[in-house]
DNA sequence: AGATGGATTTTC
DNA sequence: AAAATCCATCTC
């Protein structure tokens, strides 16, 4: 579908699609993070969509503002925000220019420099605990805010096509989003059948 | 196995 | 005041 450089990095043109599309093409996809010299990388199991305006459970749904503005840029970069004062979420921005939405990375399995991620995820803890959930996966790939905005055909922060086979995926909504009225119910998380690092099943 | 509450900062 | 979460600490 698309022509891939050797290191098979995603360009500009798969996140500007559609937001659905995307989201769930990216599952099996290999998040990848330049840290130290090193490439953390994890296979993408879960996602979530987040689409325009009319979607109450999109930070975008009213209007924009300084946390949003990324989400209306093309697609293609990050959208990295604190939550509870604690954690951060990873999103990939998608579709053109003034339509904001984003994809939610909410789980990956571990693929390399796992003990890495297990020390940044503060302890010893079985693999599935380290990156299942888009808090965790922040903390074990060491992303916060100061990757907010960052283009993701750049060599810090990057999703790659290894040509996993995906087998089956699962589709429900969203989590954590009990406020958003009609849109609550909107089918719009994907995630790996059977994956043990999916953040619930 | 499932429910509850606390931590803490950004946002509008 | 509430939030696209995580974890410790209860209870059954």
């Amino acid at each position: 579908m698309h022509d891939q450089s050797p290191n098979c990095k995603l360009e500009h043109e798969f996140y500007r699609r559609p937001t659905l599309e995307v989201a769930e093409s990216l599952l099996g996809k290999v998040l990848v993070r330049r840290l130290n010299g090193r490439k953390l990388a994890g296979k993408i199991v879960e996602t979530e969509a987040y689409i325009g305006q009319e979607d109450l459970a999109c930070h975008a749904s009213r209007g924009k503002t300084a946390r949003t503005s990324i989400m209306f840029e093309p697609g293609g970069r990050a959208y990295v925000y604190m939550i509870y004062g604690f954690y951060f979420c990873l999103n990939v921005v998608t579709e053109t220019e003034g339509y904001p939405a984003a994809v939610l990375i909410r789980a990956i399995e571990p693929l390399s420099h796992t003990s890495v991620m297990r020390e940044l995820r503060k302890g010893p803890r079985r693999d599935n605990d380290i990156g299942s959930g888009p808090g965790k996966l922040c903390m074990a790939m060491a992303i916060d805010k100061a990757l907010n905005g960052e283009d993701l055909t750049g060599n810090t922060l990057w999703i790659e096509d290894r040509k996993f086979d995906v087998g089956k995926i699962k589709k429900t909504a969203r989590i954590g989003i009990d406020y958003a009225g009609e849109y609550r119910n909107k089918p719009w998380r994907f995630y790996l059948h059977g994956n043990a690092h999916v953040s619930k099943l």
